[in-house]
DNA sequence: TATTGTTATACTCTATAACTATA
DNA sequence: TATAGTTATAGAGTATAACAATA
């Protein structure tokens, strides 16, 4: 058997464990022909109608040059709506059928994260959400 | 301020630490040209001298269609040594650099945990390991 | 001057398919 | 038949540089 030389470094299970957590989640978000990152850009306009690119590039860590051909790609497919709010800036908006995508989005990552958090021991579940919130909300070093 | 729909998804929140955390070890480990994949097969070989690609792959999850650059690049640098165990096999060991190598990877690794524990509340930091650890040894769902 | 959005480009990790050689 | 290793290729996320148009 081979010995682990990472297996107590947390930073490297926390990897692991998001690797695997983002691998599942494209592969269900596959059936909307959704990539993760879409699937999260389309909640934020949906909580927040009206939103710029920008706007949400900065709130999800998407830099400008990415979030371009991301929108570009959800609006061609006709599941947003772009609408000039001043002459460099647009709103973004769901459609119809954006809406629909959506909602089915959000239920396949509920389950995701409902299956999540069943593997955790329930003792532990309130410390861990606390760790991920505190390390979230205080990414430099 | 805009609404954040994904902010209660531990899921997503493992994401962004995960890929924060990821973007400062490759920052580091650029000083020492190498990439974290790199830097992670030197430490196994290390700890696993004359351990072979496939045996790597298989625990580190890295299928053999990238082990073989990965370790293609690490030979040409002169930081493994490749020897024949059998006609297919090839057992890995670290050349003088690359312990050289390998332990200056092992400390900035180090060092980038430390600063990762230092951000977890005391109190919630075995809880949060025993948590990784039941998602890192579970993976399927 | 700073910001919005865009294009082009490149790097890393990951994955599958197809192949050779060996067990 | 199964395994080790390789090559080619592709998809996804992320990043910088350079640019046009607008504030």
């Amino acid at each position: 058997m081979i010995k682990d030389p990472v297996k107590d470094l947390p930073g490297y299970a926390l990897r692991r464990v998001s690797a695997a957590l983002m691998s599942r989640l494209a592969a269900r978000l596959a059936r909307l022909d959704l990539r993760p990152a879409e699937a999260t850009v389309l909640l934020v306009i949906a909580a927040n109608p009206g939103v710029t690119q920008s706007e949400i590039g900065r709130f999800l860590g998407i830099v400008s040059a990415n979030m371009a051909p991301l929108a570009a790609r959800l609006a061609e497919r006709d599941l947003i709506i772009r609408q000039a709010v001043d002459g460099r800036s647009q709103g973004l908006t769901l459609s119809e059928a954006g809406r629909r995508t959506a909602q089915r989005a959000r239920s396949i990552m509920d389950d995701l994260e409902a299956e999540l958090l069943a593997r955790i021991p329930k003792a532990d579940c309130a410390a861990f959400m606390r760790v991920l919130h505190a390390l979230a909300n205080n990414k430099g070093a």
